[in-house]
Order: C-alpha cells, then structure tokens, then sequence
RNA sequence: GGCGUGGUGGCAGAGCGGUUGAAUGCACCGGUCUUGAAAACCGGCGGGCCCGUGAGGGUCUCGUGAGUUCGAAUCUCACCCACGCCGCCA
C-alpha cells in the first residue's frame, strides 16, 4: 500500500515511477485515489468540526447535571445534531472504503535503479558456474525421473489432476534431503529462524502480503471457511507480525520455512505443462526478513546471497536477473531473480525470486517497529526471496547430473541428506 | 457440534452511563543522587486520522459491527476470537 501522504506530497513522481510499469489500469487507480483523497479529507474536517462543538455541548449537560441544574434546552439540539453527524460518518466511511478499495489495488513504486521496459527488458547481471558440455543430447527431467522412479505424474493425475506432482521411492527421499539441506544451510550458516507455519490462511494475510484483493483467481480457496492455501510461505512468515509494534532491537527478523505452496496458475494454461516445470503444488523454502527501512538495500544483497548460496552448494549453474521494471511484482519495488540452467528442456528456469518491498507490505499488514525505545512507530522493510524452489531445481540437479548411462549424480553437498552419490536407473 | 467463562494501553490489572484515553503496578523514556551502577526520589509515557511551518489544536479508538441515549469501556443485539468442560476424531 502507497503511502497517501507521499502521493499527496509529490504525485507527479508517484505516477512517474508506477508508470515504468507499463499499466494503464495502474495510473488510473492513482488517479482515483488522488481525488478521494481530497473529497475525504473536506469530509472529515467537517465532521470532526460538528463532533468538537456536539462534544462541548455534551460537556455543558454534563456540567449541568452534576450542579442539579436543567440541561433539557440543550438536549433538543444535541439530538439533532447527533443524526447530521451519523448522516455525514456514513458518507465519509462510503467514500473511505471506496479509497480504500482502489489503493490496495495500486502496484508498489519502482526502485529507481529496476531496469526500464517488459520481461524482454530483463538483465542479467551475473553468471555463476558453467553449463556443461555434453557428449550426448541431455534429456528432459521427466523421462530421466520416470527412467529413474523419481516421480510418477501420470498417478499424481490421477489422485488430483495435472500440476500435481506425485514423487516416489528415490524423489520423494530427494525432496525429503532437499528439505533439511535447505534448512540447515538457512539456520546454521545464515541464521534465520526455523519456522513450520500454517498452509491455510485468512484473507487478513492474504491482503497483508498483497496477493488480495487482487489475484483471488490464482488462490486455492476453502469456501466454508473462507481459508486460502499459501502460494508461498512468504504469507504466513510475513504476517506473524501483522498488527505489532516491534521492538527496533528485535531487527533484522530473520524467519525460513519449508512448507507446500498452491497455485491455481490462472491464465497459464497449456504454459509448460510437461513435467515439473509448472506445477499447481510445489515445496519449497522460504526466505523472510524484516528490517530497519535504511537497512533494505543491503538486505536485499545479503539476501539474494542466501538463495544463491542453496544453488551453488548445489553445483547449479545459474544466472541472476534484475527484473525490468514491467515484469516487477504487484507488491515488489525490485526483484532478482535466479534462473537455474536446465539442459534437457535447453532454457533457464526461475528457481527463485528475491524482492524487497520497501514498506508496502508493512503498510498493508501493519507492522511496524520503533527505532529506540520511547520513539515514535515506523514501518519496517519487508524482503523475500525463495531458497530454493523444488521442482526447478530438482529439474536442474536431473538434468545437469545426467551421464550417459542414464544415471543422475547429485552434489557432495546432498549425499548426506539423499544418501547416495548416484541415482540409478530401476532394473 | 453442545454448554460455560472471558476479551481494557508493551505486559499485568481496576473501572458507579457524564472532567476516564482510561486508576494501580511492572516495563520504558528524561532527570536528581552516585566515581560508576543499582536502589530511592521527581517528571514523562498508547495508537490512528485531520488541521498547523511550528508550538499546538481537534477527532476517533477499551475484540468487530450495529443499536439505545444529549452522552457508552460501562446497557442491548449480532459476529469474531481465546480459554474451560462434554461429544466426535488424528
């Protein structure tokens, strides 16, 4: 959520900078807010001037009645304007919800160092290891993990529909190993806090992070409860502190998890439907940190550094992309992204995403903090980035770690947790 | 699912329908004292919004929303949440 009063101050760079993300609809929304803005705060000048003088009044029967004295010519007044005030509160609460409605709909800002343009705009910014040669043609991850017993899709069909990937024997060993590497890498070398969330949540949350109201379609949504299933952990990490005032001393908070995350990938149909490369359920690991505003700029480093730790540790080559500004987020003010070389299917794939928020998120879940004790509250820097996600890197581990006699070998780094060096063909 | 109890400021915990934004304690901030610290003492101390360059002023807020009333933390209704017991179940 904007910051009104900065919109209010300087709408000319609001709009500037919402305008690199090439979305009309944006602007539009801005300009709405603009204006209720205004036709809200005549409002609330005029009722809070009727209340001030309704208040005296009330003060004066109150007066009256403690000396025993008469207060009825009073009252005939005070009634009276007691029904214009209840008239004009239920104008300005229309008109707040109305501004309300629009400016949870308005993208974050652009940091103003986010390249310009659309996803064809995306820059790479930094390679790390490289591609290997092969003296064959690699294979796609779906037949090496059906060669392999990793995975059967088909059967996962079955049970729910497409997306819904079923892993088996030696895969789901591998998702399980993946699991507590990730983890530990996080906890013990980068020191974040272990979290196991839930995987439903309330809209409250949704909203927090900004995936309400806006993308309600790509939510698996729980009707009688009105409950959604995280897309990401990123929701329930995010709003452990909605509606708190930290202690600035509790900064950076530094949380990951490992838990399921569900998309209905709407509007993606027929979109890399072939393995895992786009799946309605995914596992993975998730990064969140909440910081100090001055802070956000070095965390969003540190951050992308932490992901992009998982990936080396792991012997993936990869590619860091800075995210044009079109292609940014709803909610994001800039974001990397990691892209995992996958050989078999020839194409990079986005494993991870890692963004800072600036206090977007802060504003809409309402987490603040205070600088020192006694200080006025300020809203925290919300950041997030994946670390890793399954299916991807599962994708490059199969097709990077593939030999010519069908096997797969997996990094050192995994043989403590998957124990095997070697994935093998089923007899 | 049934019955019951309760939701007040960072925490604990008072609160007759009218100087209560809310006693008191703790915590916290500033100060006195001290070589320093602790203790003691003095003072301050919720949050949002609006107006104002500022000092400051106004308004809202006692789970949420409606209602009664000139006036609600205090009365009524609905909802939400927490806790307890029973039932069902991992």
């Amino acid at each position: 959520m904007l910051d009104l009063r900065r919109l209010r101050q300087d709408p000319a760079a609001v709009r500037e900078s919402l305008a690199r993300r090439m979305d009309l609809h944006a602007l539009e929304q801005v300009d709405r807010v603009i204006e209720l803005d205004a036709r809200r705060r005549t409002m609330v000048a005029e009722v809070e001037a009727l209340q001030a003088e309704r208040n005296l009044q009330s003060d004066e029967v109150a007066r009256r009645k403690r000396a025993k004295e008469s207060a009825d010519d009073l009252l005939g007044p005070l009634k009276e304007s007691g029904e214009r005030v209840r008239v004009l509160e239920a104008d300005l609460r229309d008109v707040e919800s109305m501004l309300e409605g629009h400016l949870l709909n308005v993208p974050n800002t652009i940091l103003p160092d986010v390249p310009e343009g659309g996803v064809a705009h995306n820059v790479v910014v930094r390679n790390w290891g490289t591609p290997r040669e092969f003296a064959f043609t690699p294979r796609p991850h779906w037949e090496l993990g059906q060669a392999l017993g990793l995975f059967d899709l088909p059967r996962g069909t079955k049970l729910t529909g497409s997306g819904f990937p079923l892993f088996t024997g030696m895969g789901a060993r591998l998702v399980r190993g993946l699991a507590s590497f990730m983890l530990d890498l996080h906890t013990t070398e980068h020191g974040y806090t272990e979290v196991q969330p839930p995987y439903l949540v309330n809209r409250a949350s949704l909203t927090g992070t900004g995936q309400l109201p806006k993308f309600e379609e790509d939510l698996y949504h729980a009707s009688v409860d009105d409950l959604f299933l995280i897309p990401t952990s990123e929701v329930p990490l995010t709003n452990m502190y909605r509606d708190e005032i930290l202690d600035g001393a509790m900064l950076p908070i530094t949380l990951t998890a490992y838990t399921p995350c569900f998309r209905r990938e709407a509007g993606a149909h027929g979109k890399d439907t072939r393995g895992l490369i786009r799946v309605h359920q995914f596992d993975k690991v998730e990064l969140v940190r909440l910081v100090r505003p001055e802070e956000s700029t070095r965390e969003h480093a540190l951050l992308t550094g932490h992901a992009e730790a998982v990936l080396q540790r792991l012997e993936i080559p990869y590619r860091v992309l800075a995210l044009a500004a079109g292609d940014t987020g709803f909610a994001s003010a800039c974001t990397f992204d990691l892209e995992v070389w996958a050989p078999g299917v020839d194409n990079w794939l986005e494993a991870s995403s890692a963004s800072t928020f600036e206090d977007f998120q802060a504003r809409r879940a309402n987490i603040r903090f205070r600088p020192t004790p006694g200080a006025k509250p300020e809203f925290v820097h919300t950041l997030n980035a994946s670390g890793v996600a399954f299916p991807r890197t599962i994708i490059a581990l199969l097709e990077n770690g593939q030999q010519a006699d069908g096997s797969v070998v997996l990094p050192a780094a995994l043989v403590p947790y998957v124990g095997t060096d070697r994935l093998v063909p089923l007899a």
